[in-house]
DNA sequence: TCAGGAATCGAACGGACGTTCCCATACATA
DNA sequence: TATGTATGGGAACGTCCGTTCGATTCCTGA
């Protein structure tokens, strides 16, 4: 059979979702050293050297969801930068994007902002080059924010990285049923960003847009986003 | 010899101390479950069966680093909220001393915002009853401050987390040979908070005063931490 | 000087872990 | 129907882990 053919290629691909989404699980509870490949085997229903057919090691496991999620969040993030609006509208943008996808991937997103010390050697180097590249999207766009709205001395890099705090400590605290709507959480952290607590609502909040659309009402995909919310692609 | 007489629990706690100053570094070096009691042991210089002289379990070790920490948090944290200053001044001190902390006890940092689900059972509820009492402290400063400056629709809740992520992120990037020296680092997030990137410098920073003096010139202790600058009392 | 608790140690136990070897099946192609 | 590749499993290997046991040394108070 010729490799790489259509079917085959399908069924391979599935199946390592399936595991991608079961591991990331996993990892979210446990923590990476805490999370044993057992488990993973009991709960993809797969046998352990059944499991090894998908990858060479566990660590080879978390590389790979990490980089699905930095390169799904990379892509969106150019496309967003790449885009002819606005500074402020497109940092919006980001922030829009990255949260959504983090509200929506929250296992993967939570391994991947906790475990950023357990990859070794040329993993390590794939995923921290990915994470370089994101980082910089935002920070150059903090910095032409800062150019085009004349903010005050800023550090762009401090900025960016105070941004990505907020956002990536949501895992730690978030529950649906006691706090904000995923909206009007997303919104909430723009205007800290943007204007701080103390802003007495002088300015317009930064004006959403169907371009880069959010949260649409069936709750499917984010239109930045390849597939339909699932595991990450 | 009496319980607990003088030189002989001086001696147990200076012991405990350095135990739990090591368990800290390599606990946020390889992560709580990566982290094997045999490397603290190697860096203790003490055997295997001498170290659990000083705890029970793993498990308590961890409890025990976390409980230290949040303890000095929670109680500066309160100090500052009966202080007799405004709003404003008020949750600036509070940033000042949690970031000021956090990057003077790193490694303890880094264990308590990552390992929150490795505690089980009563150590697990002994840490969050902590957290819980110091966000709540933040929590209604942020409620104070929106309430006397008449801040727009703010969930103080949204608003105290997203500071909380901010500085609490930090240990993920911040290096003191590329990144600003600790006191801008703590302005500049103090800025954001407040005014958010977009402020042009119109309003006065929050004034530092002496009272809770920050960094002293001497780098020895924060005014409301007790010991100096070593690991967590 | 000596009793007795405080502090420490070497050695081991039982278990869980990541990984691998070798074999069985499914299935598309010739 | 034959056959090779993709896909999966049972059972084990060697290692490291947290923890404990029994014994020893240190040190202080009487």
């Amino acid at each position: 059979m010729p490799r790489d053919s259509g079917s085959s290629t399908t069924h391979h691909d599935e199946r390592l979702r399936e595991i991608l989404g079961h591991s990331a699980r996993i990892f979210a509870e446990k923590g990476f050293d805490g999370a044993s490949i057992r488990e993973i085997s009991r709960a993809t229903g797969m046998s352990l050297a059944g499991l090894y057919y998908y990858f060479r090691t566990k660590e080879e496991l978390l590389c790979l969801i990490q980089e699905r999620c930095l390169a799904t969040l990379l892509e969106s993030g150019r496309k967003i930068a790449a885009s002819g609006k606005t500074p402020r509208e497109k940092v919006a943008l980001f922030v829009r994007n990255h949260l959504g996808f983090f509200l929506h991937n929250m296992n993967e997103m939570k391994v991947m902002s906790r475990e950023d010390t357990a990859l070794t050697a040329d993993y390590e180097k794939r995923v921290l080059d990915l994470k370089r590249l994101y980082l910089k999207v935002l920070v150059d766009l903090v910095e032409e924010l800062r150019r085009h709205e004349r903010a005050g001395k800023l550090n762009a890099r401090v900025a960016a990285l105070s941004l990505f705090g907020m956002m990536n400590w949501i895992y730690a605290w978030y529950r649906p049923d006691r706090d904000p709507s995923l909206g009007d959480l997303i919104e909430q952290m723009l205007r800290i960003f943007f204007f701080g607590v103390l802003d007495r609502g002088a300015e317009d909040p930064v004006a959403e847009d169907g371009l880069f659309e959010c949260f649409p009402a069936d709750r499917g995909s984010f239109a930045l986003w390849p597939g339909s919310g699932g595991p990450v692609q």
